[in-house]
DNA sequence: GAGCAGTGTCATTTA
DNA sequence: TTTAAATGACACTGC
């Protein structure tokens, strides 16, 4: 699993958030939620969680080969993000922070690494499990840490589809406010060209009309006539009062163009 | 201290 | 029916 990251504002590797980002609550909060184990699991499994066994609990001490080892082998420890994550600092000192489910899978020891738990197929999962002779206690709550950790990732991908989806629609903006600008343009070129038809035409009309003569040599009033042509391409010359009455002129004056 | 972004978790719906 | 996936809503945390 994983995801190509390098073109998302938010994204992240979810492997490695999976198991980062539960880390960032202090020390304290960490005792007091994993003491809260008692209550949440041990009212069905009573375990002994002195301050001793917390702090045991809260950190996993590593080599700083193993750490490697784990970056190389498990992506759940790689950090691949862009984002600073403070547990990378114990961890390159060889002390990781366990997440909170890693905190109560080893309280309640649990036989199962909760990469497993959340990743193994149903079939292996259940397999493990039913072979693994759990408490009820253990039962909920190796099913919890694998809903909880399938929801994790599941809420990771939704936001980044969410967020993919967010760039395409604001990409998809930028589009069509290109085409509109090139759609405006082409309108203004369409009137100037409209404009310089209509200034030809008229000049056209002029110089026609200069030219008409009457029987008796006289120019054509424009005010009076006006010049149609008909769907063959033939100009007639129309007194104004008959003119677009009809496609066919009834008083005919054919103009040689 | 307020606001924001990122994240985990729960509840619920959908496949 | 069970399970996983998807998603909205909320809480928490660090900046």
């Amino acid at each position: 699993m994983g995801f190509d990251d390098s073109a998302s504002v938010g994204s992240v590797d979810l492997e490695t958030s999976l198991y980062a980002a539960d880390n960032l609550s202090n020390g304290q909060s960490d005792k007091d939620e994993l003491e809260s184990i008692q209550s949440d699991y041990t009212d069905l499994l009573p375990l002994p969680l002195h301050s001793e066994a917390v702090e045991a609990t809260l950190y996993e001490t590593v080599t700083y080969a193993q750490h490697q080892t784990l970056n190389e082998s498990t992506p759940k420890y790689s950090q691949t993000g862009s984002q600073a994550n403070p547990s990378t600092t114990s961890r390159a000192a060889g002390v990781r922070r366990l997440c909170r489910d890693e905190q109560r899978a080893r309280a309640m020891s649990l036989p199962l690494s909760v990469y497993d738990i959340i990743n193994l197929p149903v079939e292996a999962f259940n397999e493990a499990i039913s072979s693994c002779k759990l408490n009820h206690a253990q039962h909920t709550l190796i099913r919890d840490i694998r809903r909880r950790g399938k929801n994790k990732m599941a809420a990771q991908s939704c936001r980044k589809r969410k967020m993919d989806s967010l760039i395409d629609l604001e990409e998809e903006i930028e589009d069509l406010k290109r085409e509109k600008e090139q759609i405006k343009e082409e309108n203004e070129r369409n009137a100037r060209e409209l404009h310089e038809t209509k200034e030809k035409l008229r000049k056209l009309y002029n110089e026609v009309f200069r030219q008409l003569r009457d029987e008796h040599g006289s120019l054509y009033n424009p005010k009076e006539y006006k010049l149609q042509h008909s769907s063959d391409g033939t100009v007639y010359l129309l007194p104004r009062s008959t003119a677009n009455t009809t496609n066919t002129p009834t008083e005919e004056l054919p103009v040689d163009l």
